[in-house]
DNA sequence: GATTCTAATGGCACTCGGTGTCAAAAATAA
DNA sequence: TTATTTTTGACACCGAGTGCCATTAGAATC
C-alpha cells in the first residue's frame, strides 16, 4: 500500500496514479451512484486506467474506500508505543484512538463520506470486519504489553473489542448529526463508556456482582 | 428460512430438500476441501439439486454454514423476554447467551466445524458481521428495555458489543482445546469479563478513573 | 543518443458467485 | 381428468477477480 508515484532512483516504469487518487474517485462515484451500482470498470475509466491496473492498486472493490489504512495503523502503533507508561491504560487508549481519528479540515468531508459508506453499505460493513480485526490487534497488543499477558488473552481482546465498539458508536453519532465535531464525539463516547464500565460510579444497575 | 419440506394441505410442488440438509452437505465439503476451493456447483451436485435452486434456499454461499440462524435468534429473544426482571442484567445476559449456545450432543461436532469456519475463513468472518449485528440487536433491545433507554443508545450497544466479544472469545477458546466443554467455556468467559469490568475487584489497573 | 534492463500497464480470456426469465415438473383442488 | 399453484431446472447474462503475456515508459549503462 505504498503510494509510490515514481520512485526516484529506481528503474522501470513509474506508477501512473496513487491509492489516494483512486480512493477519492471511487468514493465520489460510490456516493453519487451507490456502491453496488458503481462497477469497477466505471471507476477505472474515470481514473483513466485499465480495470486490470486498478486491481493491482486495490485487491478488491471493497478496499477502495479505505485508502491507505495500513499507514494509519502504523501511526497508531507508534503513538501507543511512545505513550507515557505511567498513565492509566484507559487514558492512553482514549488519546490514541482520538489521535487515530484526527483528520485535517479539508479531508473531513471525504472522511465523512467514507465512514458513511463503511457503516451503511452491507458489503462494506462485512468487509470492514477484516480491517477492524487489524485495528483491534494493535490495541490488544498494547494492552497485553501493559498487563503482561498475551495479546490473544481474554482481557486485551475484550478491551480492544470495547474500544472498537465505542469508536463505532462515536462514528454513528457523528454521522447522525452533521454539525457534530468528530473529536468531541469521540471524547464523549469514551467518557460514557467509562461511566458504564467505570469503577467509580456504577451507573449500570445489574451489570455487576450481586 | 422455513424448512417447509412439503407443506401439508397446500397446493403446488413440495420442497425437494431442507436448509438443514444443504447446510450439512456444504459444511462437510467446506471442511474437506476448503471454503474457497468448494464451488456452489459442487454443493448443488452433491445435494442433487440445481445450482439455481440452491440459491433459492440460501441467498449466498456465505449463508450456507449458518443454517437456520433466524430461529435461534427468535429463541433467544423469547428467553430474554421471559427472564426474571429482578435478576441483574448481567446475569440474565449470561444465562441467555449460554442458552443460545446450547446444542445437543449429536450436533456438537458439526457445530464445531461451523464455528471453525466462521471464525477462520476470511470471507465468512466478514459476512458474519451482518449476522452478529442481528444478534447484538437482540441483546441491545433487552438491555434498553431494562435501562429504559433506546436500543441504539450507547449503553445498550456497548454492552451488546461486549457480550459479542465475550462470546467470540469463548468460541476461540473452545475451538483451540478439543477437550473443552462449550457451556463451561462460556461461563468462564463471562466470569472473566465480569472480573475485568466488575465494580467489585478492579483487577485491571488503569482501566478506571485516576 | 542508442541500447539494455526493469517495472508498471493494458488487453484478453477465463472462473465463479449471483440474478432474471420462462418453460417443465409435481402436488393439490375441482 | 382438468385446472391451479408452487417449486424446480435450464439458459443467458452481469460483475468481481485472476493468470498470462505483450507493450510501454523510465532509469541505467555504454
Amino acid at each position: 500500500m505504498n503510494d509510490v508515484t515514481s520512485a526516484p532512483g529506481r528503474p522501470g516504469r513509474g506508477h501512473v496514479t496513487t491509492h489516494s487518487q483512486l480512493s477519492q474517485i471511487a468514493l465520489r462515484l460510490f456516493i453519487e451512484r451507490g456502491f453496488d451500482e458503481t462497477t469497477v470498470d466505471e471507476i477505472a475509466r474515470e481514473a483513466g486506467i485499465s480495470r486490470r491496473t486498478l486491481f493491482r492498486y486495490f485487491p478488491t472493490k471493497n478496499d477502495l474506500p479505505w485508502g491507505d489504512f495500513d499507514s494509519l495503523l502504523d501511526h497508531m502503533r507508534a503513538t501507543l508505543s511512545e505513550a507515557d507508561q505511567e498513565l492509566p491504560i484507559f487514558e492512553v487508549l482514549r488519546k490514541a484512538v482520538i489521535e487515530f481519528n484526527r483528520f485535517p479540515q479539508h479531508e473531513l468531508a471525504m472522511h465523512r463520506s467514507r465512514m458513511w459508506l463503511l457503516l451503511n453499505v452491507p458489503t462494506l460493513m462485512a468487509h470492514s470486519t477484516l480491517r477492524y480485526t487489524e485495528w483491534r490487534q494493535v490495541i490488544a497488543e498494547y494492552v497485553a504489553q501493559r498487563l503482561g499477558t498475551l495479546p490473544n488473552d481474554l482481557a486485551p481482546q475484550t478491551i480492544a473489542g470495547a474500544c472498537l465498539g465505542i469508536s463505532l458508536a462515536a462514528y454513528e453519532q457523528w454521522l447522525a448529526h452533521d454539525d457534530a465535531n468528530l473529536m468531541d464525539t469521540f471524547d464523549v463516547a469514551f467518557s460514557s463508556a467509562e461511566e458504564i464500565f467505570g469503577t467509580k460510579t456504577p451507573s449500570l444497575p445489574g451489570f455487576s456482582h450481586t
